[in-house]
DNA sequence: ATGTGACTTTGAGTCCGTC
DNA sequence: AGACGGACTCAAAGTCACA
């Protein structure tokens, strides 16, 4: 349970990065995160901490709800 | 900013908690975290990993996105 | 029932790479 | 452009005693 919410939220980061036409650098620079740093959080192996994730959100200019819908419960 | 976010969620966490009648020793142990680090949570001393988060949520038997609607930037 | 300080171990997060 | 690795630092996880 614990790696399938981190799947998810990585999926669903992506999603909305890819949306906004943006690269992982692009994304790490806005968030001020490391690169390589992102492609571990979208690939599911990484457990990050709630300000990195609202750093995130910040970033993606999205709510952050719109990335927990669901979870944890409904892993579609 | 940072902080900030911590405080709105542990205020939520702990609004919850209270709602469903519970001490903060209820929910550590559905959780299956230390009383204390909950106490430490909903004072918005902690920065909590994702994985601890969607813990809490389950025990508190709720969504993830009920808590963390208008984060970041609405913080009331 | 909760706040708090102190503490050790683990993993979050950075920075350098290569493929 | 992104996956992945190694080596590193410091903060989060996790626990306890006492107020």
């Amino acid at each position: 349970m614990n790696k399938a919410v981190l799947s998810v939220l990585g999926r669903r980061i992506r999603q909305k990065r890819t949306q906004n036409g943006w690269t992982q650098e692009d994304l790490a620079e806005n968030a001020g995160i490391d690169r390589s740093y992102i492609g571990g959080v979208e690939r599911g192996e990484r457990n990050l901490t709630f300000t990195v994730l609202c750093q995130i959100c910040e970033a993606l200019e999205c709510d952050l709800a719109e990335l927990t819908s669901g979870i944890p419960g409904n892993l579609e």
